[in-house]
DNA sequence: CTTCAATGATGAGGATCTTCATGATGCTAA
DNA sequence: TTAGCATCATGAAGATCCTCATCATTGAAG
């Protein structure tokens, strides 16, 4: 995975890269608008960070050139903090993502690993499975082009278990996923159970097939 | 901050350190039994990570001896997955957190950050002020010696608050807090304005006095 | 095959969270 | 000082989430 690094304080950079170099991202760097733009235009990366306060030009512009020639590397916008207009403006334009400085390195990485993984489910952000689709970008969930209405933590379990796919994902793996709770010893699943049982039941009602298989005494498996 | 990593697999302790590294920890290492129990009874770490299983002993043995010399270093405990049986018995010796393999980076470091904030309030992990007390361990808070229920986000608001009392606190900082949502655009703080409300009223109610001050256009600052 | 215990499914109820409409308060400019 | 606007507070209603009691299913032992 290749990682474009647009940022012109180069001890940030450099932090930056080291982080997610221990993430098993390969980096490379661009301090100055034109190199930023060049690079940006020559080469495809999977992940652009783009600091929009460049020496040489605003940063919004290299967004702009990315879009109209089409190309699809994410981009992550990095800016100064609150500025709202810049963010709206990032996404309208089309970047995946907005952090305002400062900003945590983990921070960082979640967000680029989220926006990876979103990316490969395909161009458009839409995931197909027969009848039923869903929408990466718009969180929309449909089934033969109806439109099922999930609550957030049902479409996160759709999501968590789609994106593991055919393979069994633990009940802990999902009730941790699920509430948050890192740290506590879960020895209760019952909303695991509930939201499950409610997103089956949405699914399944809707005309979709039952992919969801229970893995008895270990967890569950989406089958595609 | 001084991490001790005790952890054979040498490949991953390196990885574990550049990660913590570009958080501003200073690590050390142990990869065997005798060095580990000789290091953390020598010196005094603001983490330890401890791994169990290790050539030359129980890694447990070595939490027991900390405790056994009223030490206070924080301990993570790191094991293989899914064991349940060493994560309840090293909760009760006195492990301060727990972490399956394998993990992924950000959450370790998210929760050395999370320990070492607990630690820094105080031995007995207590915040005190006047009337009011929160245990940070058992997650209570008390007024005049009457216990508080409070739901889990007006607790969480509560450790924000006191977190950073004394400064001001955004309410956009405090929305993505609360809802985890970092994504966003986050244009309506109502069930902020709700929850704070909540927390308010069952603070002084119960007797407390309004620590909270409101800053008009901007957030909150909790006074102490 | 049958029994039994462990695991998972289900519906209902209560707790919590979010949204909405409305009212109160603080700022700014005339 | 007052009018007017933006910001914040509030109570209530609705949506979502979690818990509980009960029932169904699975896998293993006899």
């Amino acid at each position: 995975m290749k990682i474009l690094i647009i940022e012109d304080e180069k001890a940030l950079a450099e932090s930056m890269a080291t982080y997610l170099s221990a993430e098993q991202y390969f980096c490379e760097f661009a301090e100055t608008f034109d190199d930023a733009m060049y690079k940006a235009e020559t080469f495809h990366y999977d992940c652009i960070l783009l600091d929009l306060m460049l020496p040489g030009g605003d940063g919004m512009k290299i967004l702009e050139a990315l879009k109209a020639d089409n190309k699809e590397d994410g981009v992550i916008i990095i800016s100064a903090k609150g500025a709202l207009e810049d963010k709206i403006r990032g996404l309208q334009i089309g970047a995946d993502d907005y952090l305002s400085k400062p900003f945590h390195l983990p921070e960082l990485a979640a967000r680029i690993h989220s926006l990876i993984r979103r990316k490969s489910f395909g161009n458009n952000n839409l995931f197909r499975q027969n009848e039923l689709t869903i929408d990466l970008l718009a969180k929309t969930v449909t089934v033969n082009d109806a439109k099922v209405v999930l609550t957030k933590k049902e479409y996160e379990l759709l999501l968590y278990f789609i994106s593991n796919k055919n393979r069994v994902v633990s009940k802990t793996a999902l009730a941790e996923h699920l509430s948050g709770d890192v740290a506590g010893i879960l020895d209760n699943y019952d909303f695991l159970y509930a939201h499950i049982k409610n997103l089956k039941k949405k699914l399944t009602e809707a005309g979709a097939d039952n992919y969801l298989k229970t893995i008895y005494g270990t967890g569950y498996k989406w089958q595609s």
